[in-house]
DNA sequence: GAGTGGTCTAGACCACCCG
DNA sequence: GGGTGGTCTAGACCACTCG
């Protein structure tokens, strides 16, 4: 380990993307052991026969990650893998159930223009009953309903929306045709009891357990572009994310 | 705006720190525009004279943080300044109730040495049986129940967890004297319903929406010190995250 | 005091985007 | 082609930790 790792310059990819993949390769597939210390920087930087500098940017890449962390003083050392990472990442619909194998539908049930109510109007930065799309949906997985989905979308900024067939791709595919790509999002998640219309929708009892989730997402630019109330069966959805103290 | 920036050299406190907060106070205060260019990073760095490299490193973290954005080979920008910020942050009870100007106050239901259940055992890294501490807890937000708390700590870590009067602070900061950080936490949220014993704890009717999470703790080094179950009242507790694509 | 990470410099060249 | 951010170097000194 840790010898003649002399890396052969990779046409346009960077070096410390390089350096960073092939240290994470070597954790992952555990060729370091837990808790181990690794060589000092200024080492590993002639190893890789780079500068410190573009060392410390692989090494840093790989702490933000949780692979390792380092001690002032001491050294480098390895993380315990955890089990999960990479939370907090926005995905849609369709990408996650491609992921894990599942098929997913979409059913359009209102497809609309409306004013704006306060709430949807504060949070996406428009004056009370400026006009907004109303896209409501039906979400399915293997054919089992499992979310009814409220998007609304300024009207400004996507006048041709209501053009697209929406039931094809997922909403943000449309947004960013229309050149706003989706970047963050601040959502809040309560549990919440089913009301007969979602219970009908999703086809379970008045009552059961819903996790509902209001969520506003952003552009690159900050720009205010959706906001959205989600509706999830219980017993078919949940949340997972990491916390950094 | 942008003229003669250069920082009065503070004792200790590096460059690009008093340089980001510099900036970031500029954007807060307002005295920048949305969707302003700033000028050229060689132009920054020169004006508050510093390398180019440090006053990359302090622009790193305001894009990093979401106040500013790059377009390669174009510039630097404002972004438009977002209603919540710095979510995924791991808070303690104590902490975020103090913040909120709520009285926090916790009750001891059960605190024993128990052999691991198989999930506590697989979250924690250890064989199925291996001892644990278990805590269960009662949470009350101005005297109000709001959340039941089911915590499991590896017995061998913390021999003399016990000792410590558990309503007096709250479990990470004794397993922090005991020489654990709290760093990371992975969660899963679900919606579920009260049971007849949930119900009289929270003093809810059984059957009403809970606010489900599963939780395991990580110290600085990836170790896993903390598995929780927690139970909290769907109509006093919501859960706030910020996601990035 | 030796080892190590944290910060910083003063250059350089490249890749991308625009008019 | 000019402006800009993205990457990279080869040094330097400081701050922290440990034996």
């Amino acid at each position: 380990m840790f010898n003649n790792k002399r890396l052969i310059s990779i046409e346009g990819i960077p070096l410390y993307v390089q350096i960073r993949e092939n240290l994470k390769k070597d954790i992952q597939e555990g060729r370091l052991a837990i808790g181990q210390k690794l060589p000092p920087e200024e080492e590993l930087a002639q190893q890789f026969n780079v500068s410190r500098m573009t060392m410390r940017r692989a090494l840093n890449d790989l702490v933000e990650e949780g692979l390792l962390y380092r001690k002032q003083g001491r050294g480098t050392y390895m993380s315990r893998p955890q089990i999960d990472r990479d939370h907090t990442r926005l995905t849609n619909f369709f990408e996650s159930a491609k992921e894990k194998g599942i098929n997913a539908a979409i059913r359009v049930l209102i497809a609309d223009i409306v004013p704006s109510p306060l709430k949807v109007a504060s949070a996406l930065g428009l004056e009370e009953g400026e006009l907004v799309i109303r896209i409501k949906t039906l979400r399915l997985a293997n054919d089992i309903p499992v979310s009814v989905v409220d998007h609304y979308v300024p009207y400004q900024l996507f006048p041709h929306l209501l053009d697209c067939d929406l039931e094809a791709a997922h909403l943000w595919d449309f947004l960013e045709e229309f050149g706003f790509r989706v970047k963050t999002a601040v959502q809040t998640v309560y549990a919440r009891e089913a009301d007969s219309e979602l219970g009908e929708l999703l086809k379970i009892e008045s009552g059961e357990p819903i996790l509902f989730k209001e969520r506003t997402v952003y552009a690159e630019d900050g720009t205010p572009i959706e906001f959205t109330y989600c509706y999830n069966r219980g017993d078919q959805y949940s949340i997972t994310m990491k916390l950094t103290r």
